[in-house]
DNA sequence: TTGTTGTTCAATCAATTGGTTGAACAACAA
DNA sequence: TTGTTGTTCAACCAATTGATTGAACAACAA
């Protein structure tokens, strides 16, 4: 399996089925055969699922008598989206300063931007 | 392979090797060689993991000579941005309100906020 | 106790994936 | 032309994945 918990992050969701687990169980907690039953696949495969889930650490099971009630966990989109935001905001940074193109300007570089007048300290 | 364009883009950033790619790309443009480089990996593998990155829409290749330097796209990252802050949202939101535990209180739902006075409109 | 329901484990299978090597193609240099 | 460099294609292989069926376990009801 996936060694870092991105990777198993990224993985997990890579799998419409379980995006379809996720999207529901953001609507309300549900058990294993609440979950499989709008899909054409048996029981023990979408405990399958649930367990790539688990492991991913996006949902947590809980124990209510013999069910096992399904939850969602938010915390960690949030190491997914801070690994995007940052390659994404890099490369629109370097998209808007067309660098590639402009590296030959020096003046377009400019690293300290010019002190406005008058602006306090 | 996946079928959707989500899927594909998730499951082609599940791969660690993949990520370091983006990442350097992120910095600045590389052929396949300069990319390859760095990793105890053949030329033709790291060519193959730049396919699925390609096929996902989060790199693109362009002609320069015999080289073909590979650029990373920003795009492709509000597709995943999107789906995934969705459902942090509605999670963090049920988090919130704790929604399982308090369903019993009618006071505390309150679909409608009370207008402020003075309002326009 | 025995039965019923919900869930998971184990073995198996076909398809996919990430890697290899070797051959081929593409663009330039002599 | 022939060679050199950068890149991709093709065939193959081991490991992983998503699904199956059948058995087992866990918690409750009679």
């Amino acid at each position: 399996m996936a060694a870092d918990s991105l990777s198993r992050v990224f993985s997990a969701l890579a799998d419409p089925t379980r995006r379809d687990m996720i999207a529901r169980l953001a609507v309300a907690d549900a058990t294993v055969n609440e979950l499989a039953e709008p899909y054409a696949v048996t029981v023990q495969a979408v405990s399958k699922h649930l367990k790539v889930l688990e492991d991913a650490g996006l949902v947590t099971r809980t124990r209510d008598a013999q069910r096992r009630p399904v939850h969602l966990e938010a915390e960690v989109f949030e190491l997914m989206t801070k690994w995007i935001e940052r390659y994404r905001r890099q490369a629109e940074e370097r998209y808007r300063r067309l660098d590639d193109v402009l590296r030959s300007m020096p003046d377009d570089v400019a690293p300290i931007p010019p002190p406005k007048t008058g602006e306090p300290s």
